[in-house]
RNA sequence: GCCGCGGUAGUAUAGCCCGGCCAAGUAUGCGGGCCUUUCAAGCCCGUGACCCGGGUUCAAAUCCCGGCCGCGGCACCA
């Protein structure tokens, strides 16, 4: 990563402030990282704030906060201190009448349009609200405070540059009244009607906790000159602010207003739904933190926006996970094959669960003269291109007969290399006795595709979470595991890639 | 429309501030080969980019100007 401009070991402060109206997702993900791989780099520390101050557009998810700080958890990020923005009304009270008693703010009780004719005209000088004294802003801030005016009648407004090329950075909004007795906030419920806007409240923030180095989007640009103005009213010093753009995964559903449509149509699957690039939903699909930290880190802070492209973070996951993860066989439409003519009685095979060697193996015993096993129907094809086959692991086969319920075929003969001579392909092939039944839930951009199949006995004991690949299909993460007793009927997997 | 920020291979990124070592590096993807009891991993080879046009300079991806394109903001959202 590159350095923080004027940052000193063991005096960085950084912050992630996320909005707790909805769960976190990959774009999240960037500053929340960047936040704390920079203070781990400077030893320094780092702050989660939650910016709840919107009760009626964009009112909180009460759910949402620990939902959040376990998305956060789980991503390995680790913060130093917590806020939350609707507990600390008081303190921004507080410097509201500093500043109005510094004449660097004001009531506003005109309407919007009347302010709106007096700023595109360039009269801000002259707006009548603009020039009243300290004393007659202090009162009327204090009627505001006791329910004088409803929502939409005063709002208070930071002075700037009347004059500013920006039209939108002239004299900002810092407060607004919000009748919380209709738009109740989950945390406060209707004790305050007076909301600081996000300007106000995460620049005074900003500035109370210390915070020296500020890691947001571009589309705070033009509130970072917002809120400067502020800041030179209080005669604070504005942290540094490294903006980047916007991050986009192709392929996955990510603007707020999409996921919930699809939660309100009811997918099923929540906020963890595989198809959604919510954290939840990466860590569903069996993305791991550490392939998230490892791309954030890759795509920086550039100003340019980003689109990820899913086979680039599948890269990087496969690179992590490949080392770890159990191969197990599973066959999907599975069709019978039976093998005569085996030579011996029955014979136990020992199979690794990685090529590794290093995570163990199981033991499978297969049985003569004659032995039912299940293989993949996508597999059909080969058989009929290949007269031999080698079952992986086991045994080769020569393909007799191709019936649409079953496929006949006589033991050929044993070792691999008798099957390298003559070309033949390998495949996983599942026994029937205890095998399990396996769901893999295969998401396709905004499909969920439905693949079944059975998987070998080793199957019945993986956890939930674990992250295996299936032989010859791809990695997945076991979702989950019904059984009846200790008797596992079957296992549903989320497909994650190849 | 008005403000602001950007544009390096399919994708992401390095280099740009401090011009030459960049006929542009890396990862991934794609093509080919090797290896391998997986369509995984590993190894080798190849593929492919400085938005366009001017200018400055002995020399420009790097500096300047113009254009084009993209993105963000213009909220009593964050």
């Amino acid at each position: 990563m590159p350095p923080l401009p004027e940052a000193v070991e063991g005096r960085v402060v950084t912050r992630f402030a996320p909005n707790p109206d909805f769960v976190i997702h990959l774009g999240n993900a960037r500053p929340a990282i960047l936040s704390y791989e920079y203070k781990v780099m400077y030893k320094g520390k780092m702050i989660l704030r939650f910016e709840d101050t919107d009760p009626r557009t964009k009112t909180p998810l009460p759910e949402a906060y620990e939902l959040i700080r376990q998305d956060l958890k789980w991503l390995g990020v680790e913060w130093d201190e917590e806020y939350i923005q609707s507990l600390r009304l008081e303190i921004y009270y507080n410097i509201v009448r500093e500043l109005l008693a510094k004449g660097a703010a004001y009531i506003d009780d005109k309407s919007p349009e009347e302010f709106r004719r007096y700023r595109n005209e360039g009269m801000l000088d002259n707006y009548p609200p603009r020039r009243r004294s300290p004393e007659d802003n202090l009162e009327l801030w204090d009627k505001m405070l006791e329910g004088h005016f409803g929502e939409g009648e005063a709002v208070l407004r930071i002075k700037t540059d009347p004059n500013h090329p920006d039209p939108s950075i002239r004299d900002w909004v810092a407060f607004r009244i919000i009748d919380t007795s209709l738009h109740p906030h989950p945390i406060t419920g209707d004790k305050y009607i007076v909301w600081p806007t996000y300007n106000f409240a995460a620049a005074v923030d900003d500035h109370l906790m210390g915070v020296t180095h500020i890691l947001r989007a571009k589309e705070h640009m033009q509130n970072t000159i917002k809120q400067k103005y502020l800041y030179s009213h209080m005669g604070w010093e504005y942290p540094h602010v490294i903006h980047f753009g916007r991050l986009k995964l192709e392929g996955f559903i990510m603007s707020k207003s999409a996921l919930k449509k699809l939660l309100e149509e009811g997918t099923g699957q929540g906020l963890s739904d595989p198809r959604f690039a919510t954290i939840a939903g990466l860590r569903r699909r069996g993305i791991v933190p550490e392939a998230i930290r490892q791309l954030m880190i890759e795509v920086g802070v550039k100003h340019t926006d980003a689109s990820i492209s899913y086979v680039n973070l599948a890269a990087i996951n496969r690179s992590i996970i490949d080392p770890k993860a159990k191969r197990i066989m599973a066959v999907f439409e599975p069709v019978k094959l039976v093998v005569k003519n085996i030579p011996w009685g029955s014979r136990t095979v020992e199979i690794p669960y990685h090529p590794s060697g290093s995570l163990g193996s199981r033991r499978i015993m297969l049985s003569g003269p004659s032995l039912e096993l299940l293989v993949s129907r996508s597999d059909v094809e080969l058989m009929l291109r290949n007269s031999v086959i080698r079952l992986m692991e086991a045994f080769n086969i020569t393909i007799k007969e191709v019936k649409h319920d079953a496929i006949i075929a006589y033991y050929h003969s044993e070792s691999l290399e008798e099957a390298r001579k003559y070309g033949a392909p390998i495949i996983q092939w599942v026994k029937p006795e205890n095998s399990v039944k396996v769901e893999l839930v295969v998401p396709e951009g905004l499909d969920l595709q439905r693949i079944y199949g059975v998987a070998e006995e080793a199957a019945r004991h993986l956890k939930i979470d674990e992250l295996v690949q299936f032989v010859r299909v791809g990695f997945a993460r076991i979702d989950s595991v019904q059984a009846e007793g200790d008797n596992v009927k079957k296992i549903t997997a989320v497909y994650a890639h190849d």
